[in-house]
RNA sequence: GCGCCCAUCGUCUAGCGGUCCAGGACGUCGCCCUUUCACGGCGAAAACACGGGUUCGAUUCCCGUUGGGCGCGCCA
């Protein structure tokens, strides 16, 4: 039995996209559940649109994500001898033929059959005509001499067996007039090559999959095999564009997404296993199948995820986040900001903060945001909804609670825990009474992590001096 | 315009002819827990797009309608 081979296949004309990762996703879990191989090639045969910094944005999305690839990357245009090879094979065995239109005259073609209600498509004007007729001064494309009778077979693993009228599918360009390989050419050539046995992308390459199995079949090659999962769609149900919500999985990291939620979130937009909805890492990849994947296209829904990241990260032990928050933190948004005043001892008291910080939030951008109070400056501004818990009597139970604080021994969570249960006991409050007036003292918002922890985090100088600006 | 794909609660989905007056999760709304928030617990509202068939019986099969999506480049 031969090896399984899946590849992710993106073009460097951009950040890699949500979509582009879960397909990226896909094949990396299939050839895990197989024991196969999962390879990364980069589709930069379009040498005006592809640049250096996609291609390490794209790296860089998928090291985020921990989907390693096998082997090198591969980068296409290096092979473009190949396909010109190819072309030239195709192009003796009578598969393909050169055809002399100039975009021009191609443009004017297609303007023509829309106006007369007709499907755009090439009509074959060199298909047979006799090379002698070539215009002087036009360098040929070319073009697949493609099966015109018929109908072209596409055995699908998601979509199932999908028939493709042979009348619709035109002679496509295999080789520019420039000499290069077209994407079709080249996704063929190179995944022959390079042995891929399951092709797995977004079902927007459903119609491509009948063109490119005409090219096999006049190469004489095995069709891989085609799994072509639906596309992701914006919360509004539209297309996932630039201008709608298609970020980069960078956004999500600067967001404070972890990989695993994200993943996990990913895999089931499109793929279920009965109503199991979260995976650790093995579960994944011993569950999935392209069987269950669905054939309907799915909308991003950013609360999942939210309520998913929460999840992994109550699930992720305490050392264990708290490295990751550090190493993300320059991503985060707030995070630099909070990177560059981070010394020894602050470090200590989000380390001494963490637990606390950790249990409310569903996001490292979150946690940056509930360790604020640990950065602010006295006087601490006070947001609205704190200042109402002062103003309506809070400041006055701070000014009784001043002194006691102050007579202290001993500063920790458990002696200022006595000292303010008893202060409350005595004026026959319930705590949040008067817990609710140090926390808007103390951090400047009706939330934080446990008052008695934020004292103690605090430590005894400052939470007196903030308490003092505060009382009365 | 032509071809192809899709259609279960707001969202992600389970369901592969009877077990479904449709199950889970997120979200929403109550209640409980409580030191605020979050977590957790309990409960509620919430869907088979429509119309024809096939069948003893359709959410499940077929056809059509409607609504979405994708493709139709010397882009990938």
């Amino acid at each position: 039995m031969s090896e399984i081979v899946t590849r992710f296949a993106p073009s460097p004309t951009g950040f890699l996209h949500i979509g582009g990762a879960r397909t990226a996703l896909f094949n990396w879990l299939y050839a895990k559940h197989v024991g196969g191989k999962f390879l990364l090639r980069i589709e930069d045969t379009d040498r005006e649109r592809s640049t250096p910094e996609a291609v390490e944005a794209i790296l860089d999305g998928l090291r985020w994500l921990e989907l390693d690839w096998d082997g090198d990357v591969v980068h296409q245009f290096t092979r473009v001898e190949r396909h010109r090879e190819i072309a030239m094979r195709m192009l003796a065995s009578g598969n393909a033929y050169r055809c002399y239109c100039t975009p021009a005259e191609l443009t004017e073609m297609r303007e023509k059959q829309r106006l007369a209600g007709l499907p755009p498509r090439y009509d074959g004007r060199w298909r047979d005509r006799d090379p002698s007729e070539a215009p002087n001064g036009v360098a040929p494309t070319i073009r697949l001499r493609a099966t015109q009778e018929g109908e072209t077979l596409i055995d699908d693993k998601v979509q199932g067996k999908v028939v493709f009228p042979n009348k619709d599918l035109d002679d496509l360009v295999l080789l520019r007039s420039d000499g290069n390989p077209t994407y079709m050419l080249a996704v063929v050539v190179d995944d022959h090559d390079m042995g891929v046995t399951h092709a797995i992308r977004g079902d927007d390459h459903l119609t491509n999959a009948a063109r490119q199995t005409q090219i096999y079949q006049g190469l004489g090659w095995d069709v891989p095999i085609w799994a072509h999962i639906p596309l992701i769609h914006g919360p509004d149900g539209a297309k996932l564009s630039k201008r709608h919500g298609a970020l980069g999985v960078d956004a999500y990291r600067a967001m404070g997404y972890l990989p695993e939620a994200l993943r996990n979130y990913l895999v089931r937009l499109g793929w279920s296993h009965g109503d199991k909805e979260m995976f650790s890492q093995d579960e994944m990849i011993a569950a999935f199948d392209l069987s269950a994947v669905g054939r309907s296209a799915s909308r991003f829904d950013y609360a999942r995820l939210e309520n998913m990241n929460g999840h992994f990260m109550r699930a992720t032990d305490d050392a264990a986040l708290f490295q990751q928050f550090l190493k993300t933190l320059p991503y985060l948004a707030g995070g630099p900001e909070m990177a560059a005043r981070l010394d020894e001892a602050k470090l200590a008291q989000i380390r001494a903060a963490f637990p606390g910080l950790r249990e409310r939030a569903k996001t490292l951008v979150e946690l940056v945001d509930g360790a604020q109070y640990l950065f602010a400056h006295r006087p601490l501004a006070i947001e609205p909804k704190a200042e109402d818990v002062l103003a309506k009597g809070g400041r006055l139970h701070l000014k009784m609670l001043l002194p006691r604080l102050t007579a202290l021994a001993e500063w920790s969570a458990a002696t200022t825990e006595a000292v303010v249960r008893a202060y409350g006991e005595e004026i026959g409050a319930k705590l949040g009474t008067v817990a609710q007036p140090l926390r808007c003292a103390l951090t400047g918002r009706t939330t934080s992590p446990g008052i008695f922890d934020v004292l103690s985090v605090l430590g005894r100088d400052e939470s007196l001096g903030r308490i003092a600006d505060q009382a009365i």
